[in-house]
RNA sequence: GGCCCGUUAGUCAAGCGGCUAAGACGUCGCCCUCUCACGGCGAAGGCAUGGGUUCGAUUCCCGUACGGGUCACCA
């Protein structure tokens, strides 16, 4: 067949050539070794972790190495896009530190290599595509969809391989004339690649991840062009990063057993392949096994849930780093105050395998996060999530920013800092008692205790109780309130012989404890005192007096 | 079913032919000038399995099992 012909029925519209594109997309002058890299998602406003774990990898590897990173939006099936999708994909990654040096934004494109939407892509599509038919590697398919649900069935009759290829392949090697009788009919087609790999062949190839493989070569006839003239990923991919100078390749591992069709694409457009790194999926457990997350089933893929749970940004950033390079945990530890970009990040420290995802294991190291925060940034970071998700806690906090920000001082600073919370929502249970609209009695005093000690207790501390006092002089009163009471003022001594005591000091701060915070457990009862001020504390004890 | 990837403790993981097989989370125990939160110390717990190669395999090769992925005009 004169492919010639061909390829002009197929497209008489295309005029420019192959040629033409690399002039108008010149390789980009960057110098050794740095790494031009992408997100590609598409549009359909789901911004999950499996995108945060390929971004953040993408973007360290570029701007660690002075490449740069960009955004290309894959809206080449239009029934998945969602109107909004790119800004919410914008913001959701600028959040996660991800910044995109060029591409789509939200209102346009910022670049020389675009359009960076697909679908505005299409004449360049094109131009490889007529070069694909010229060269006898693509053809035209009029197969409708009944038609090939009947090949599969047949196939799985036949218990042959699934796909369009070898004598399944019905549109392969037809006449010109047959072509031409259908492209007048207006028969709707679509554009497929004609492999000549063979499935008795084998691969080699180096993922910088998963480190070498040994793939079959593909023998399936792969739709390039839909029939509506778009393409498919494959084709846009290697057309688009080829166009874009991509020089790493970073994705889910779900497109390995593609791989050796895009090799194939690379080498018949005449283009130098770029580095690939798979990237195992993100797992959970579902009962006893492991599976991928889902984006239907579990709603702790999508970043929203993170922010709707109170997480910081900071904290799941912090995990993903550690899910994605075992030493970045090392690195913290040794380093508690640096900036994460500080971090070198390196694939060579990825897992070909998948991750589980451990709630468990984000908790603490968001623990960690918070704790080495200033009260300040904490003040901030709960309002912002306080004003969308507890706007009672809103108001009380922005009613009183200093004594609030008092509040969540206490043993912040310090080479030892609390760790109280991992998310947001940990916060108002741990202060609300500073409130008085909040504080109520929830704990109750042992029954072994007399009421007249705690009384006698009560009324001695109010006795000597002087907001001026420093904490030493103020827990040496307590002890003396304790020896008072016949209650062991030295714990040591107490815990040797506890028979000879009605109780201990400790007893003595916990009927404090319980009278001034309504609770068993508080944080250090001195810097609650001072933070609560002197009015507060009598009416506390007062009112607790009262009952008893 | 075909093809592919993976497999070190409950989880995340160091390890890259010779080690009593790091560390972290979780769990449990003990300690720590008032509880809590920290912090410290300690404990339990592991190289999926069978063959090779080798003086020697967690490490290399093959098989098996198990887990995952993929076989669309979705990405």
């Amino acid at each position: 067949m004169d492919t010639n012909v061909l390829a002009n029925l197929l497209f008489p519209h295309v005029t420019l050539t192959p040629e033409d594109m690399e002039q108008r997309f010149p390789t980009r002058n960057l110098p050794e070794g740095a790494v031009i890299s992408r997100m590609a998602p598409s549009p359909t406003g789901f911004v999950h972790l499996g995108n945060l774990v390929q971004g953040l990898t993408s973007e360290r590897m570029c701007h660690q190495s002075g490449g740069l990173l960009f955004l290309r939006v894959e809206d080449t099936d239009a029934k998945r896009e969602v109107p909004g999708a790119v800004q919410t994909l914008i913001e959701g990654l600028r959040h996660y530190n991800i910044n995109f040096d060029e591409g789509a934004t939200i209102d346009g494109d910022a670049g020389n290599y675009g359009p960076y939407r697909q679908r505005q892509r299409v004449e360049i599509y094109h131009v490889y595509a007529k070069q694909l038919v010229l060269q006898g590697e693509a053809y035209p398919c009029f197969c409708t969809e009944e038609e090939l649900a009947d090949i599969h069935a047949r196939q799985e009759a036949e218990k042959a391989n699934f796909g369009y290829f070898g004598k399944w392949a019905v549109w392969r090697d037809r006449s010109i004339e047959e072509i031409k009788a259908e492209l007048d009919k207006g028969t709707p087609y679509v554009l497929r690649f004609r492999s000549t790999g063979s499935i008795e062949n084998k691969i080699k190839f180096t993922d910088l991840i998963k480190g070498n493989l040994e793939l079959t070569e593909n023998d399936i006839d792969h739709v390039l062009l839909k029939s509506d003239g778009i393409p498919t990923y494959h084709f846009a991919h290697a057309v688009d990063d080829h166009l874009m100078r991509t020089t790493h390749v970073v994705r889910g591992d779900e497109w390995l057993p593609t791989l050796p069709f895009h090799l194939q694409l690379f080498r018949s457009l005449g283009f130098k392949p770029p580095k690939y790194l798979h990237i195992g999926p993100l797992m959970k457990m579902d009962g006893e096994s492991k599976r991928k997350l889902s984006k239907r089933k579990d709603p702790e893929l999508a970043l929203t849930y993170y922010r709707a749970a109170g997480f910081p940004v900071q904290s799941v950033y912090e995990y993903l780093m550690t899910v994605l390079n075992s030493n970045f945990e090392d690195w913290r530890r040794a380093n508690p105050d640096a900036d994460v970009d500080a971090f070198k990040f390196s694939h060579k420290k990825m897992n070909p395998a998948g991750s589980l995802f451990d709630e468990a294991k984000l908790r603490d190291v968001s623990k960690n996060v918070i704790s080495r925060m200033s009260a300040d940034r904490v003040y901030d970071e709960v309002c912002a999530f306080a004003k969308d998700y507890d706007l009672d806690l809103y108001r009380h906090l922005t009613a009183a920013p200093d004594y609030s920000k008092a509040i969540l001082a206490i043993g912040r600073g310090g080479k030892k800092p609390r760790k109280d919370f991992a998310v947001w929502t940990d916060v108002k249970p741990y202060l609300d008692f500073f409130f008085d609209d909040w504080f109520q009695i929830t704990d109750t005093y042992p029954e072994n205790f007399a009421k007249s000690d705690i009384k006698a207790a009560l009324e001695k501390f109010k006795a000597t109780y002087d907001p001026a006092d420093d904490s030493n002089l103020w827990f040496d009163k307590i002890k003396a309130v304790a020896d008072e009471l016949g209650f062991a003022s030295d714990m040591k001594a107490y815990r040797e012989n506890p028979t000879a005591f009605g109780g201990s000091v400790a007893d003595v701060s916990m009927f404090l404890r319980v009278a001034v915070t309504g609770r068993l457990n508080s944080p250090d009862m001195y810097a609650v005192m001072q933070i609560l001020g002197k009015d507060r504390v009598m009416a506390r004890i007062d009112a607790m007096l009262a009952t008893l």
